[in-house]
RNA sequence: CGGGCUGUGGCGCAGCUUGGUUAGCGCGCUUGACUGGGGGUCAAGAGGUCGGGAGUUCAAAUCUCCCCAGCCCGACCA
């Protein structure tokens, strides 16, 4: 089924389909198909990453990338191929990974001795090598990023949003201290994550620690930023874990400190993937579409030729050079054998935040017409101000795209004193609730479908333990 | 793995209950003309092992049996 189709085809049928709706998974695996993002693969759960989809996936990499590396982090590759016994050798991380692990066990015709597995997370292989690099205080910290696609053979895939082969980006650390390890976890989180998610994507996030059932597996602290998407839904946008020593104690990871002490070292890994393009669709797409936040799209503005006709294409490419000259991403659209109103629909589904539409009408006005898509609104701008005007409506879209999912996502949240009022909040959106009321009850809570997405300080800060006093769960159904 | 359901041109579907002659429809695609400021109009055209196999029958997309694939809900998760 086909829904924007049906849609697209049939005006009175428009906006029948709304994020609020159940059929929401629907709605976005259409958004996702029409947009030209991604398609399945052959094999269950595999994704095809079409060039629109991959375009906004190297925006995200180069964000994601400028933090990182001002954290300190450097770039590195470790292999696809993992031997089954690294794995093993931590016994949470195994118990964690075993079911969704896909396994090579043929090489070359023959059937290997030991099973190779295809890397779900990248700790083990990274940890061999850090045990080898790590020699003394000296070397610490390590800072390593790797960009890279891993497989979990998942039972229920979900284009981009959960598919068995994914591309990421994953952090790993290691220090000298549990403090130092502590607050890079923190760092990463706050100034690349954070960051990234709200002044780029114009995806507002809590920001909190993981329970002890939903953190990573090894992990001793997981801390996550969530985001809540249009349908009131939470979707986990990223983490970052505190590994303790469990990897370095695994991994014989020692280093010779300052007082001629071996002692192991303590340890962070943090990602974020493609499901972050999923975000984009789920959090700020509409029934037309997608909407990109300018800062994040790889085509920030769209010059239109209505027509050719009377120096139009001219003037649009005029236009289209001035703005490439001024640092936009821009995109010049003459196909004039191409309907207008086809060309339109095309780039609304993409989600281009900002379209100058220039025809011959316009043109006899001295004009040009702006088009903004976060809100639909048109207006006649002069010709010598469409530079200027279009910087300015770039701030106003990022600005307003962030305000409407904040206020979504404050407005769909409530406080509520009961598991199962928490239960009841959760089918719209997010519910807080006192830590201490539902901390027994995650168990019965989950099998109504809903999870603590993370605990945080009453001021919103972010918990030293899951143990402290008065720390508020929010919880609701996520994705 | 448990519970529902679906396989028919590139995509979405009808036809099946009650077998019947050249298997239809919408979208898309090709060509041409007129158009062109939100998926425009008209005309012509290309494109199908009806998921696979076996069976019943004069005759199977349709009935029977077996197999295969996929989707949705649940358990897992960036």
């Amino acid at each position: 089924m086909c829904v924007l189709t049906a849609v697209y085809s049939h005006p009175m049928a428009r906006n029948v389909l709304t994020p609020q709706s159940d059929d929401y998974p629907q709605w976005y695996q259409d958004v996702v198909a029409k947009a030209e993002l991604a398609e399945n693969g052959p094999v269950r759960g595999t994704m095809v990453i079409r060039p629109y989809g991959y375009a906004i996936w190297e925006r995200i990499q180069r964000e994601l990338d400028d933090r990182i590396k001002a954290a300190g982090a450097k770039n590195a590759y470790f292999p696809l191929f993992i031997p089954e016994s690294y794995l093993r050798k931590e016994a949470a991380h195994v118990e964690g990974f075993s079911p969704e692990l896909a396994v090579v066990t043929h090489g070359g015709g023959k059937e290997l001795e030991e099973p190779i597995v295809v890397r779900p997370t990248s700790e083990t292989i990274i940890n061999v090598f850090f045990a080898k690099w790590i020699q003394s205080y000296r070397d610490l910290p390590l800072l390593i990023n790797q960009w890279a696609n891993v497989v979990r053979w998942e039972l229920r895939p979900r284009i981009i949003l959960r598919t068995s082969e994914f591309l990421w980006q994953e952090g790993h650390t290691a220090h000298a201290t549990q403090a130092d390890a502590g607050g890079y976890a923190l760092r990463i989180l706050h100034e690349v994550y954070e960051d990234f998610a709200e002044r780029v994507m114009g995806m507002p996030v809590l920001v909190g620690r993981k329970t002890e059932r939903e953190r990573f597996a090894g992990a001793d602290t997981t801390y996550t930023i969530e985001g809540m998407m249009g349908d009131g839904k939470a979707l986990q946008m990223g983490t970052s874990h505190e590994l303790g020593q469990n990897f370095a104690k695994a991994f014989d990871m020692t280093f010779q400190s300052e007082k001629g002490v071996q002692e192991y070292a303590w340890q962070t890994s943090w990602g974020v993937s493609t499901r972050l393009i999923g975000a984009l669709v789920m959090g700020h797409g509409d029934d037309n579409g997608l909407r990109l936040p300018p800062n994040l799209a790889p085509i920030q503005v769209v010059v239109l030729v209505v027509r050719a006709e009377d120096g139009a294409g001219e003037r649009a490419a005029a236009i289209t050079e001035e703005l490439r000259a001024a640092g936009t991403r821009v995109e010049l659209d003459n196909r004039t054998d191409t309907n207008f109103g086809r060309r339109a629909v095309e780039w609304e589904l993409k989600g281009i935040p900002v379209r100058i539409e220039i025809g011959p009408r316009d043109l006899a006005q001295g004009n040009a017409t702006l088009v903004r898509r976060d809100t639909s609104e048109k207006e006649a701008v002069p010709i010598g101000e469409v530079a200027s005007r279009v910087q300015q409506t770039l701030v106003e879209v990022q600005l307003s795209l962030e305000t409407d999912a904040r206020q979504r996502r404050d407005a769909r949240t409530v406080e509520v004193e009961s598991a199962d009022d928490a239960v009841e909040a959760a089918r719209a959106g997010f519910a807080r609730i006192p830590w201490d009321i539902i901390r027994d009850a995650e168990v019965s809570l989950a099998e109504a479908g809903v999870t603590v997405r993370c605990l945080q300080r009453a001021d919103g800060s972010i918990p030293g333990s899951s143990t402290e006093a008065e720390l508020v769960a929010i919880v609701g159904r996520a994705y």
